[in-house]
DNA sequence: GCACGATGCCCAAACGATTGGGCAGTTCGA
DNA sequence: TCGAACTGCCCAATCGTTTGGGCATCGTGC
């Protein structure tokens, strides 16, 4: 079915299906009498046309396409997002690639130079590095993009105001009698772990806590990351802190597998806190107290500003406000 | 920068540019002179050149899309499997959509539709419902696709072989002398749920065991699934049974915190198997026995097959060998 | 010296949609 | 009654590639 034998069946030009099929209902503006749209519309339905978007796009310049880096999707947290912004880029007609660059730098620069071949109208980077000299470079470059979940100074990004939620952490332990903690701070290239290590501190210090060198320690942000940095924290402080800050859920859970394994008793012994509170957390033996981010908003945020950014108009970045859950492991 | 000023930039027509950046190395046959070719090929990697694929495929009538449709992404087993689909689609120049169709019938034929709007050149279902009407109708009309992860007679499937993975649980907790066992199901419309739990009853039976009609409960594939079916395998059962097997780690999760808080001790009081071996299985506090299926293997498996089904062959659905993987809460 | 097959290119017509610019015919105001 | 403005539509160019079909030129065999 294409608009010339959809034309043909009417007797009437392509050009006046074309127009007709996107004024939208309220009007075909001197393109048809208001009988003629409506049979130009009935036939379409029937006949089950779709305009070929490749055809469409070859003309107009524009492919109605959005393309997504994330370091991995086998991360729920990036999952989450991704089915916001799918959602979003859906309500606007929009379809979205996904790629995985698992936050290597050359995977993001090839994955980013497959996306740009395809004329994807614009970016959606999940996977940005705080010193990485892609963004500067494709900003140089003309090509639309924004951040999302993690940011970069001088690019819009939709995230979780991850300070905020690094503070929230720090009320949170100070209130319940914590002097002594430790934070596994996650990669320090990410704004994620940064922030909410810097939130976290920050506020501990504003409290009149201390913090010592060694109780901040970077690490993966997976199991195996967290069980690694709370191995560290136990064999390195001098004093065993009464408290975990994990930025990330499945770190934390790493770090709660270490703690088991030394035979202490998570919640009684040590409190432990994560960031996402990812379906999980609720579900372990000792459910753990989580900092919530709006995953999916965050995605569906990252769209609408990428709209915005192609449609000319300049962004402000969006921080969205995150929750405490406080459960056992910290209560 | 496209054909034509390429073309302009060396004094050539475009049709020769074309043929030669088509020819592959070996050889732009009759095309252009060698010498020819070669200046061609160093000047369009001087400028950057890409061909547009709206453009190409607007005249070849194929897009390289795939279009991939899954329950949801969020579902750690999926995002592997894509991860698989991607690796594999990239290598053969390839793009995928991906989309969430929720196991929802109404949304499966939406995302179908628009897949099939963009052009897709073929189809990977990752939901597929044995009872749906959808595949026969597409199939019917002659839109090529496959399915992944789930299977249903009649069409191609890339899965794990999940009767064997049931055999293999029940000859576990068979040797392990558990003689009363339930199965948490999953849901009756995938054939994961149905493939896994026929195996394990079909293989128990033929080990000489026994399973009352109330020891099979069908039940949702997530945490909460697995709480509810576990709540009512204690609740009816006249004898308790000594193991429970869950089709799907979340799912035995969910029965495990069950379990916990009616006092139950897993693995001591009560075996508990899973399926998919999730990264997650091996981290938890009692370590998850699990069957292990080879996701990303799975994905890449769909990603060939779909190939030969666009190249006009016929094709064998495949079944991937799984492992079981022996911890703690089994042993 | 001529037919013939390579060789090395160019021409032009698609593919399906969009869009600026027409051009008749009608309506309306003066 | 005439010009202007509007209505309702058609024409044709264009987007960037691909591809069947040329058409010279050159070398070769006889």
């Amino acid at each position: 079915m294409t608009l010339k034998v959809l034309a043909s069946q009417l007797g009437v030009h392509p050009s006046t299906v074309s127009r007709v099929l996107h004024a939208g209902p309220r009007g075909a503006r001197g393109a048809a009498s208001s009988e003629t749209a409506q049979r130009i519309r009935d036939m379409a339905r029937q006949l089950g046309y779709t305009p070929d978007p490749q055809a469409s796009s070859l003309r107009t310049r524009r492919t109605h396409l959005l393309g997504v880096i994330v370091p991995r999707l086998s991360d729920l947290v990036l999952a989450l997002m991704y089915e916001g912004i799918e959602e979003a880029a859906a309500l606007s007609g929009h379809s979205t690639f996904v790629m995985n660059s698992h936050d290597d730098e050359r995977e993001q620069r090839r994955k980013t130079e497959v996306m740009l071949a395809r004329r994807v109208d614009g970016l959606i980077f999940g996977d940005a590095h705080l010193d990485g000299r892609l963004l500067p470079e494709l900003a140089g470059r003309g090509v639309p993009f924004v951040l999302m979940n993690r940011r970069v100074p001088g690019f819009p990004s939709a995230t979780c105001d991850d300070v905020r939620g690094g503070e929230l952490v720090a009320d949170h332990l100070w209130a319940a009698g914590h002097r002594d903690v430790a934070v596994i701070a996650g990669e320090p290239f990410a704004s994620t772990a940064v922030d909410r290590t810097s939130g976290f501190t920050a506020r501990w210090r504003e409290l009149g806590g201390h913090i010592p060198a060694d109780g901040v320690v970077w690490s993966g942000f997976d199991t195996a990351g967290g069980r690694e940095a709370a191995e560290k924290i136990l064999q390195t402080n001098a004093t065993r802190p009464t408290a975990l800050f994990a930025v990330n859920d499945f770190a934390a859970i790493g770090a709660m597998g270490t703690l088991r394994s030394h035979g202490l008793g998570v919640g009684q012994d040590m409190a432990v806190v994560g960031f996402n509170d990812t379906s999980l957390a609720a579900e372990l033996p000792i459910p753990l107290s989580s900092v919530r981010s709006p995953l999916q908003e965050i995605g569906r945020t990252a769209v609408h500003m990428l709209r915005e950014v192609l449609d000319g108009q300049d962004v402000e970045s969006v921080r969205l406000e995150p929750t405490l859950f406080v459960r056992e492991s910290s209560a």
